[in-house]
DNA sequence: TTCAACAGTTCCAAATTCCCGAACAACGGG
DNA sequence: CCCGTTGTTCGGGAATTTGGAACTGTTGAA
């Protein structure tokens, strides 16, 4: 397996940002692992609200989190820590994460 | 032809802005809506950066952004005025446009 | 060393969405 | 009316997304 591309600060897109939280599965998924600062399994994902999202589906969603610049996955042993990238997106686009999680938690995406 | 939906301002989700905005000519449209403040006829935007949008796909845009709740589409005669609806979506999710639009000054989206 | 269990990835085909040319509808001016 | 102009709708091909099945890597136990 080759090793994982995440983009530099200075790669990050914001087209790339939005597409990646547009769709509530991956909002929901990003939400948690920003809330709790570090370190999620992707399998604990194995579940988004009552949905139930199949592996190979996560591992693109994860993908996609990555590429964006969102999350950093580091394999650890037999699992994957994703931890958020928060605070590098916050120096090149001051407010953009903030802005969009208080909005999703205004509304949340998992009502669908 | 049948009337245009708008979404009111309680109806507004964040997935559907964010999809609307991650699509690199959406953004440029509708940050030259948000700039002019008002007023934009639909053939304004032939051309995004030096390329061409068929009037079918931008059509698409416009109404992507209208079912957003990004822009309001009157017909006024022959043509179609958009005008930016950035405050009520600010008082929905605030931070969240400013943020947007500040990120993609940026990062031209034209740059692709 | 070999094996089984587990976490994720890759492959690929079906479903969905997107794109854009062509036809159509709505309005205003001669 | 009949045009010219502006924008919408329709339809088929292109591109993206989805998810089951097979595969890769890692760990721990026999």
């Amino acid at each position: 397996m080759r090793p994982l591309f995440h983009p530099s600060v200075e790669e990050l897109r914001p087209e790339a940002i939005l597409h990646a939280l547009s769709d509530p599965v991956r909002a929901a998924i990003f939400t948690d692992i920003a809330r709790e600062g570090c370190v999620q399994a992707c399998s604990t994902f194995a579940s988004v609200g009552d949905r139930v999202i199949p592996k190979s589906s996560l591992s693109q969603h994860f993908k996609i989190l990555r590429e964006a610049g969102l999350i950093r996955s580091e394999r650890q042993g037999v699992e994957m820590r994703n931890t958020s990238r928060c605070p590098e997106v916050e120096a090149r686009f001051p407010g953009l994460m903030a802005a969009i999680l208080a909005a999703y938690q205004l509304v949340p995406p998992a009502t669908r």
